[in-house]
Parts: structure tokens; sequence; C-alpha cells
DNA sequence: AATGCGGGGGT
DNA sequence: ACCCCAGCATT
């Protein structure tokens, strides 16, 4: 590597982390349980929304013994409104091998770690680097964006292959006293100083090792190629409430989009359907029998997740129903639909029904 | 290599 | 609107 600055870097980066690191939760411990359930936490999610969820997670399961075989409906609700729901099984997944290969123990070398659900090169680095004290590479979106100014890094970024480079140059730079202080303040420098736009080099301690500092456009960096095409889905929910007050809601599908959490009954919005079609395979689906008409939604939003959208229209159903509940639908308490996990577009409603 | 997977905050 | 966020699993 042609970079002049290596050791002024590193050790500036380093000495600004220890003077201003925020006072986060999961940067009171060693714990590698901990530390690992803090990394699954923040992956594409913000130190702000971690927190309480981290806190109210380690209060409910303080050891890999007690998060490994809970229960996985109350393991969601944890989860609930954190997104990536994927995260949890895999991470229960990952713990439960741990107890059971590990003897509760986090592995401390990469080849292991990354084995586990839920593990990747990032996370295997920030545990390795953060609770094991191990000079490992942990590149993230922040480290990407830091080191293409640092270096002045003109790849791609969006490309795959770009990021062996950035892990190449966290080997050469990363102190090999304590990594872990490098790889967080190289986050750190990401989250409140390298921004992606208007960086506040007038702030940075690193400015004068700074590359494209030097060269006058750190805001042109990182490079990245890639767009994001989102469709739009139109739904119609159905909150469909029986004599005793109860609700009739059923459980998603194992795989997929939202996997496993519970909603309101919701059908596509189709043209030119009428109500008397769309109460008819309500009717035929759920084994109900439908009172009133559909005139005004009670509701109405729009849900944006990364990949598409949800158009929603929200309507409050009157019901008679026969038979019992199965495992994936049946009518509830607003108390007991409470206690299952339910995505953020159903909380919403949820909420307006109290 | 490309795509699916949540939700919130900043500009 | 669009971008980004302490990414990973799957195909």
């Amino acid at each position: 590597m042609k970079y002049p600055y290596k050791n002024e870097f590193t050790s500036n980066l380093v000495e600004w982390y220890h003077g201003e690191k925020r006072d986060l939760p999961w940067r009171r411990t060693n714990d590698p349980y901990k530390i690992w359930v803090s990394e699954v936490m923040l992956q594409q999610t913000r130190v702000d929304t971690v927190i309480p969820y981290y806190n109210r997670f380690l209060e409910k399961y303080p050891t890999p013994q007690s998060l490994a075989y809970a229960p996985q409906e109350e393991l969601l609700k944890m989860w609930e409104g954190l997104g990536y729901y994927s995260r949890a099984r895999n991470l229960q997944s990952g713990v439960r091998e741990v107890v059971e290969k590990y003897d509760g123990q986090v592995p401390n070398n990469r080849h292991d770690l990354s084995k586990l659900k839920g593990i990747g090169p990032y996370t295997a680095g920030a545990i390795l680097s953060i609770a094991f004290n191990e000079p490992e590479h942990a590149v993230d979106g922040n480290v990407m964006r830091v080191l293409s100014r640092v270096l002045h890094i003109k790849e791609d970024i969006a490309v795959t292959k770009t990021k062996k480079i950035f892990e190449e140059a966290v080997m050469d730079l990363i102190d090999q006293d304590d990594p872990g202080a490098f790889n967080q303040g190289l986050m750190d420098l990401g989250a409140q100083i390298c921004t992606p736009t208007s960086p506040k080099c007038l702030l940075c301690p690193v400015r004068e090792y700074c590359m494209a500092f030097q060269e006058g456009h750190p805001e042109e960096l990182p490079i990245k190629s890639k767009k994001t095409k989102s469709k739009t889905i139109q739904y119609n929910v159905f909150v469909i409430k029986d004599g005793n007050g109860h609700y009739l809601v059923e459980k998603r599908p194992d795989e997929g989009l939202l996997a496993s959490m519970w909603q309101f009954p919701m059908l596509e919005k189709l043209k030119n359907q009428s109500s008397e079609k769309i109460y008819e395979a309500l009717e035929n689906n759920y084994n109900v029998k439908l009172k009133g008409n559909l005139d005004n939604p009670i509701l109405e939003f729009k849900h944006i997740f990364s990949h598409l959208t949800w158009e929603m229209a929200y309507y409050l159903v009157e019901a008679e129903h026969e038979g019992d509940r199965s495992e994936i639908c049946g009518f509830y308490s607003l108390e007991e639909i409470g206690q299952l996990p339910m995505s953020v577009p159903m909380l919403k409603v949820l909420n307006s029904l109290k």
C-alpha cells in the first residue's frame, strides 16, 4: 500500500476512540455472547434503535443457555419492531450450537465462528476483535466509507469483490495491541464524523492523514453503483370481530417476508373485484359468516420495506364463526393478540383498536 | 453475482 | 423521493 501515514492514522484513531467513544451498553462488557447479540442486532440497524432492544433482550436471555431453547414466539416478540426477523432465528440457532457443541463457550477463531448461523465475515471479525482482542477485520458500511476516503479508494463498493480490498487494508492498518478499539473507532468515526453526506472534516482526528481530504472532495466517496428498484402491492386488511369482542388473526408462513409473524387476514387488492367476491373468499378461507359491508376503511397508510411498498386499507367487519383455533389461525382477545409477535403495519391497527 | 429480507431516520 | 444503516443467507 502506498499510504504514507499508516502509523499516525492508527494511533490517532485509537486515541480518539478512547477519548470520544459513546457510552453504549455493549461497551460495558467483554462477554462474547453479549457482543454477539449486539452485533446481530446492529446489522443494518442504527445504534439508537438497538439500545432498548439490547437491554430488554439480555435481561430476558442473559446467557447462551437461556436463549438456546426459548420458544420461538417469545423470541420473535422480543425482536418485534426491530426487523429482519431471520436474524433472531439464526442467532438462536447459532447460540444453540454453541451450547451443544462448545459447552456454551463462544468460539474464539474465525473458522468456527463463521460456521454459526447468522455470523458472516463482519460479525465474526467484530466478535473476535472486541471480545477476544484478536486483530481481525470487521468491514461494514461505515468502514468502507471511512477507508475509501482515507485511502482514496475509488472501487465500486456495490461490487462484492471490493470488500476484499477493505479487509486487506484493515489487516494492514489495524492496531495489534487494541484491535477492538481500532475497529470500533472506524465505525464510530463513520457514524459521527465521516458521515455519508457533509462529513465533519474539521472535527476529524485523522483528517491530516486522509487522502480524500487532501484531494478536496471526501463527500464524493465512496463510489456506489447499485440502485434500488421497489414495487408496490395494495392490500385490503380485514379486522374481523366476533360477538365476544375477539379478533381473527393468523400466522404467516415460516419462510419469506415476516416469516412466522402474526397478522390480521389480508388479501391483495385486485382490480374490479366486488365486495361480494371478497366476502366469499374470506368466508371460505376462514370459515366465518360476515355481516355488514366494506364501506369505509378505518385506517389507510403505506408501509415501506427496503424492497417493496405495501399500501394498506384496513376494514372493520363483524362476523359469526364456528370451530376452534388452529395452530395458525383463530379468534383472540386484544390482550392475547398483544402477546403475539406482529409486524409494525399490523401493530399500527392493533393499537388503534385499544 | 444478484436478490430477499424491516424499519427508521436523515437530507 | 432517495439514501443509508455495526450484513447475512440463499440461489
